[in-house]
DNA sequence: AAATTAATAGCAATATATTGCAAAAAATAG
DNA sequence: CTATTTTTTGCAATATATTGCTATTAATTT
């Protein structure tokens, strides 16, 4: 791989990120951490990012307000990210929401697997975008600033249009006996219309968020066909939700 | 072989993959990687491709990810996004194309302004969500990998059933003769659909794009309403554009 | 304070570039 | 066609760039 090309994709890895992290870049691309930093130093010089221990920033990252939750539950997020991905097979249709643990499924997606996506979720697509062999499909809507996920009747309606093999559904809230829950009434609805369109669900939530109950209701659990939370099956935590007769993942 | 066939074959390699390696190159053609290296040197003192140390990237990889901080097609890009937004008024549709000079212009925005974006671009759609009083109607379909927005039937259906006041396009190709051109298929269609929607509809060209033609036609000048342009009116890169009963911005 | 993790500097091995030059090939003129 | 000129090519010597490694230092966490 040439230099430029590695430079490049660090710098299209940091401005869809918003950040990187240093150990994660060499691994990926097969060089030693020091080329790495190297590297990051170089496009820092060039001002191009904001280099700082362990990895780099974006620079538009610097620009809005810090948002920590995109570095909080990393590693929950990519052992669930794992799980999901396990369950596809080539020529999917998948529905996939917003939220990190989704956008962590898009970014550690197998370069050879072969689906189609469905999103609504801005990030995500971005991120499907670097996918060399799935095609993404973007259902279009009224945009919400706060999730940049597109909403509103336009979005029911497309979502009716169509039968996705499986939905990825990010959670706000999951409790055995209130089911799912949401912040925000728009994104229940568009939630009701993905679990409708789908045949089967999974509900994406680490250990965090299990038995936490949020305003808005989307639906009961036993609508839903499986969790994928990043504990063992087995743990404990997990009794509750054992006793509905759904998948545990 | 020849050296002419040599060169053409090289250019060739270099836009289907992007990239060339000198020493594949060398090998592959029989020759030495001094040879190689100065054909590289040559195609690129063409501006046919990108020469960097150990190969050559192609143009458009360039123009797609380590150009985009570039500061000095930054500067051109900030000042037609400054003389865009000043078409601007409350209460709007304003339509607007992919591209770095549409996503400048959602950057630069001023926060007070309350017009309704619609877009195909996933990067320009991110930033419109930065934006306090904007709404922002993102046209769904099938996203293309390349450009990163949605094309498709789907896409054209629904720019059918809207009728933005005003449309920014930003262009690939500009020519007085041959009108706005691009470069794959796909995009053409949509531009169309675009242009076809809208009220006015303004092209956004830095100079270094002006008398460029690329494979595929768009639309004639006739069918736009203006050009925006990073520089004055009255330059005399413009003079063939005055002629064509357009408006020079 | 100790342990861990990251950054820095210097170094050596390797890869790539540059330059000048001479032989070979191609183009041109007679 | 031959002689001459120009261009192209490969080579060698030298210079520069890139990379990974190690030892050391600095920062961060436990």
């Amino acid at each position: 791989m040439l230099k430029k090309e590695r430079l490049s994709l660090i710098l299209r890895e940091v401005n869809i990120h918003n950040k990187v992290i240093l150990s994660d870049l060499s691994q990926k691309l097969g060089v030693s951490d020091d080329t790495i930093r190297r590297d990051l130093q170089e496009l820092a010089d060039d001002d191009k990012l904001i280099k700082v221990r362990g990895g780099a920033l974006s620079k538009s990252y610097q620009a809005y307000s810090y948002k920590e939750n995109d570095i909080y539950a990393y590693q929950e997020k990519t052992i669930i990210a794992r799980k999901a991905i396990s369950m596809l097979k080539d020529d999917m249709l998948v529905l996939i929401s917003g939220g990190s643990t989704n956008l962590e499924i898009a970014r550690i997606l197998p370069p050879e697997l072969r689906v189609t996506f469905v999103t609504i979720s801005l990030s995500t697509a971005m991120q499907l975008m670097e996918h060399p062999n799935s095609e993404t499909l973007f259902i279009g809507g009224n945009l919400s600033k706060s999730a940049k996920i597109a909403v509103g009747g336009e979005v029911i309606q497309h979502l009716g249009e169509i039968r996705p093999d499986i939905c990825f559904l990010g959670v706000n809230g999951i409790d055995a006996k209130e089911g799912l829950t949401e912040l925000e009434m728009e994104i229940v609805t568009v939630k009701r219309a993905m679990i409708k369109s789908s045949r089967k669900v999974y509900a994406l939530a680490i250990a965090e968020k299990l038995n936490s109950v949020r305003k808005m209701r989307v639906c009961n659990l036993s609508e839903i066909d499986g969790i994928i939370t990043e504990l063992n099956p087995q743990n404990p935590m997990l009794a509750p939700y054992h006793n509905l007769k759904i998948q545990i993942i």
